[in-house]
RNA sequence: GGGCGAUUAGCUCAGUCUGGUUAGAGCGUCUCGCUUACACCGAGAAGGCCGCAGGUUCGAGUCCUGCAUCGCCCACCA
């Protein structure tokens, strides 16, 4: 041990367990050491993780505790394991959520970020930036993540930003971005496009408007048109938009509306004629059967103008207000629009009826805003091809899911992809790599221009030329401006260029950034250097798992996947572990703007990490949701204390000694008392398991079993029995030292990636005492799989014998409330089991107060006024005297026989069913046969015990 | 409209992939106990038509079908 550790000759240990005592301390420990850097044994196949990047918007919460509780988990094992690990850790910019933080923020101020400009604004985030990177980073120590700090990354990095303008010129290059007017998700309070993805669907309570549009038959003179007074009725839960509306539709098999189509009808106050056309999309079901079109402002309807060639009317301004196309209510809200149009139809006689209606709206993710389709000027990538060879390594299983579930969700998903929708109208993220000449296109740049001076002003719209031509300088139009290129030539590039390919020196960026995912979805490759073939990323990708929530499998894993082939040219990971969402007592999502959040540090602070941990890791199954309670937290807690506990006290049985730690558990074992045997089995039978599980990735069952072995076989019999050993002579043989510290250490290993503090903490200080413990500190310590070969079912059988022995008699003594300190005389009929229940007698006498412990021969127990249990292979038989009442024993057997009765019929009847006889497995045969048999021995017993009652 | 998950003790959840003793844990409850590791503990106990109905099977909590309730995801019925 060195200064650095936890070496300090240690006072007595503390009755508790504290974690704040431990948890820092053994962190820069490890930290200091350099044990996250990758290390092991390069002959071993390497380990990598890429760390999910958190948002910069705030802390952490609890998904992402449990983020780093997987993660840590299975790079801590693999280190163990002695894999080259790396686990590599990343910080998002996540551009509209934090763009909408600072803007809050700003807000606060009185200000906007158009006050600002987008340079300032910029420098607002990253001041932003600057000061939660090491909160977020501190918070991940916090947990006990052993990430590789030294390659932290941010997604604005050199790096990445390299990685982001080469992929987007591939794809450009490649035909797979392209700039297009089309039908976007527009967020009227963010003033951005988004993805499909990003638009959540919410139900909500509305109406449904049903709305006359009268027949028009010709033209008079003066070109007013002729109505019939014939009207279509059409539903709609819009009623805003139909000044958008360039067409109604009718389903061609409606036969109510089959001498309508081709006809005209007109929108009532605006005046506009629009045809009746007939197009399969239209449900006869739905409302009256007709719908209005509004390709400019439904997607649906927007394909249906595809079909049929209509014209698109974009009625609405940016900002969800009504624009001139809306007539009478141009500058309106989109709300305040659909009152008032609501009203005029009424009033005019063309609103035929109003009801309730459920609908579902799609929101902004980010803002809840509700979200216009608009038709706008976006990039997209064109996903199809992206896609293919995404499907076929998940269906090759070349990139495994777990749960495997999943695999399905995202295969239907990928199999339905549509183009996705990159560019935002944001200042907060990676600027697309697009320049526009302006000296070539300068008339095809359309500038809108701020006067700093008077930012409440509205903004001049004009071309470049045009303002160049008024004596605009083109360092103003960088300054004060924003451009929009459409019509002209983009210059895709990686660095940014100084000229166009012609010479022109006046360059305009594209103002958008890239969708916060277009970077995400590199993140794999991106994070090791790419697009330069570095050493790391020859070494570590493709990646080993990729572990995140479920709730951002298109959002993220599948690009990731599709980018990580189209770009790094395979794999970004072979496996994708899922993992649920963390709710809180009453289930719901945690959310810091609802306040249903808990702060993972304060669960830390009062619990322990370690505690937080092996609560979060076994309150659920991969893929599956999880409700997190402080009481649950408690037994994580309490668990970390039984540790310390047992440790405690197997050190102060060392006392000053030093202790051999068995190389050879078989060769140990050889001669050795039966619960040194039985321990030494189980605990390998453990590592076995747990090594089984955590291939499977089932973190939470291994670490279940790990609990279960620790608390109620090692601390509950072995170190009861060890106690008795270390302190009474009839007792002694080998010294329990080795085994105790052998079977504890080992469980420390174990233990190690669920709870690393404590388990680091304890080791130190037990290697202290021990002479051949393997490893310079845990964390580094060869992990145990249980292959040695070592295995002892006779113990482990035999053992049990000794348990029931020690638990029956505990169990008549409380049934007759004997004084608990009382030592009672007990005799146990063992005839076969003699051997066992002899070399067991000091621990029955010590565990169940029995003393003197008579192990007698069948039938030489005493018969009057006595308790009896009657157990496989054994008897116990406690004389009771004075406490001793035949009614209540009688029951007592009564009760037992019942219960043996039963089972014993259970058994006769699957054993009489000749097709059990004769279907089932013999060995299953012959188990039954073999339980019946001791059952009716039981059974025999207990009958005979009832008859002695009289 | 399609899909997925959940439904097991009072509560929170394992167990279901790969069917086979008497279905487990923690918390809570009840009875005892400060026995020199641990009261963040120990001993003992009570508590379960494994959502419902069918089916497959020698055998079903586990596999299949249907249904119910809750939750989630996807989807162009305005």
């Amino acid at each position: 041990m060195t200064a650095d550790t936890t070496a300090e000759p240690r006072r007595e240990m503390a009755k508790a367990y504290d974690p704040r005592q431990t948890e820092a301390r053994v962190y820069d420990f490890w930290e200091n050491r350099g044990y996250f850097k990758p290390g092991g044994d390069p002959s071993k196949p390497p380990f990598s993780i890429i760390m999910p990047p958190p948002n910069v918007t705030g802390e952490l919460h609890l998904g992402h505790a449990l983020t780093d509780t997987v993660e840590d988990i299975l790079i801590r094992w693999r280190r163990m394991l002695g894999h080259p690990t790396l686990w590599l850790p990343g910080v998002d910019h996540a551009g509209i959520a934090t763009q909408n933080v600072v803007e809050k923020q700003l807000a606060k101020e009185g200000l906007t970020r158009h006050d600002l400009g987008r340079d300032e604004f910029e420098q607002r985030v990253w001041q932003w930036v600057r000061r939660y990177r090491p909160i977020i980073s501190n918070q991940h120590r916090r947990l006990g993540a052993s990430a590789d700090w030294s390659r932290e990354v941010f997604t604005l990095d050199d790096g990445p930003q390299r990685a982001v303008r080469t992929t987007f010129k591939k794809l450009y290059d490649d035909g797979l971005i392209y700039r297009g007017h089309r039908l976007i998700n527009w967020c009227p309070r963010c003033q951005t496009a988004l993805s499909d993805l990003e638009v959540e669907h919410v139900d909500r309570e509305g109406s449904l408007w049903y709305m006359r549009y009268p027949v028009v038959d010709g033209h008079n003179d003066d070109g007013t048109p002729k109505l019939t007074g014939d009207h279509i009725v059409v539903a709609t839960t819009r009623p805003e938009t139909y000044v958008g509306d360039t067409a109604v539709a009718v389903n061609p098999k409606d036969d109510r509306y089959k001498s309508w189509i081709g006809r005209t009808v007109m929108l009532p106050v605006i005046q506009r004629e629009v045809p009746v056309l007939a197009d399969d999309a239209v449900e006869m079901e739905f409302g009256t059967g007709a719908v209005k079109v509004t390709p400019g402002h439904d997607p649906t309807d927007f394909e249906i103008g595809q079909r049929h060639d209509l014209p698109i009317v974009n009625a609405m301004n940016l900002d969800a207000t009504m624009n001139a196309e809306a007539g009478p209510y141009a500058g309106q809200d989109r709300y305040e629009a659909r009152k008032n149009i609501v009203r005029d139809l009424d009033e005019l006689g063309y609103l035929e009826k109003t009801e309730p209606y459920a609908l579902n709206v799609g929101v902004c993710s980010r803002c809840g805003t509700v979200v216009e389709p608009l038709m706008s000027w976006q990039w997209f990538v064109k996903m199809e091809s992206l896609a293919r060879p995404a499907i076929d390594v998940v269906r090759e299983g070349r990139i495994k899911f777990v749960p495997e579930r999943f695999e399905r969700i995202y295969l239907n998903w990928m199999e339905n992809i549509r183009d996705w929708c990159i560019s935002r109208q944001l200042w907060w993220g990676h600027r697309i790599p697009v320049w526009y000449s302006a000296d070539e296109d300068g008339d095809r740049i359309v500038v809108t221009l701020r006067d700093p001076q008077r930012p409440d002003d509205p903004p001049r719209v004009a071309t470049y030329n045009e303002l160049r031509a008024d004596g605009v300088t083109h360092e103003e139009i960088l300054r004060n401006g924003t451009w929009s290129g459409v019509e002209a030539t983009p210059i895709v590039a990686v660095d940014t260029p100084e000229r166009s390919p012609t010479g022109g020196g006046h360059l305009l960026q594209e103002n958008d950034v890239l969708d916060t995912w277009f970077s995400s979805g590199l993140w794999p490759f991106s994070t090791l250097g790419w697009p330069e073939e570095t050493d790391d990323l020859k070494y570590w990708y493709p990646t080993s798992v990729m572990e995140t929530g479920y709730d951002i499998i298109f959002l993220w894993v599948a690009r990731m996947i599709m980018m990580g082939l189209y770009c790094a040219g395979d794999i970004p990971y072979s496996h994708v572990y899922l993992h649920g969402t963390v709710r809180n007592e009453q289930g719901q999502r945690m959310s810091k703007s609802l306040g249903t959040g808990i702060d993972p540090l304060e669960i830390v602070e009062k619990y322990g990490a370690d505690a937080l941990r092996y609560t979060l890791i076994t309150s659920s199954g991969p893929g599956n949701d999880l409700k997190l309670s402080e009481q649950r937290v408690e037994q994580g807690r309490n668990f970390a204390n039984k540790l310390w506990n047992a440790t405690r006290f197997v050190i102060s049985l060392i006392g000053g000694e030093r202790v051999e730690m068995p190389r050879d558990i078989t060769a140990f074992a050889q001669g050795r008392p039966l619960e040194d045997r039985w321990i030494l089995s189980r605990v390998e039978s453990l590592a076995r398991s747990v090594d089984a599980q955590m291939q499977k990735f089932e973190l939470g069952e291994a670490a279940r079993q790990a609990y279960e072995f620790v608390w109620s076989e090692f601390a509950d019999w072995y170190i009861e029995i060890a106690k008795v050993r270390a302190r009474d002579e009839k007792a002694a043989g080998p010294s329990p030292l080795p085994v105790l510290a052998y079977v504890l250490e080992r469980s420390l290993r174990l233990l190690h990636p669920v709870m690393p503090f404590v388990t680091e903490e304890l080791w130190q200080s037990l290697v202290q005492h021990v002479d051949g413990a393997e490893g310079e500190a845990l964390i580094v310590a060869p992990y145990p799989r249980g292959d040695s070969g070592y295995e002892d079912a006779a113990a482990e059988r035999e053992m049990a014998t000794l348990i029931d022995v020690v638990r029956a008699i505990r169990n008549i003594r409380a049934e007759k409330r004997v004084e608990p300190a009382k030592f009672i005389e007990a005799y146990v009929v063992a005839d076969g089991a003699r051997p066992v229940i002899e070399a067991g007698a000091p621990y029955i006498e010590t565990l169940a107060r029995v003393r003197p412990l008579r192990i007698v021969g069948d039938g030489e127990a005493p018969k009057e006024q006595v308790a009896t249990a009657v157990l496989e292979g054994v008897t116990a038989v406690v004389p009771l005297a004075g406490l001793f009442d035949v009614e209540a024993e009688r029951a007592r057997l009564r009760k037992q026989i019942a219960e043996a009765e039963a089972e014993a019929g259970r058994i006769e009847a699957k054993l009489s069913n000749e097709g059990f006889r004769s279907k089932a497995p013999e060995k299953v045969v012959a188990a039954e046969q073999e339980r019946l048999a001791a059952v009716t021995a039981r059974l025999e017993g207990l009958r005979a015990s009832l008859a002695e009652l009289g």
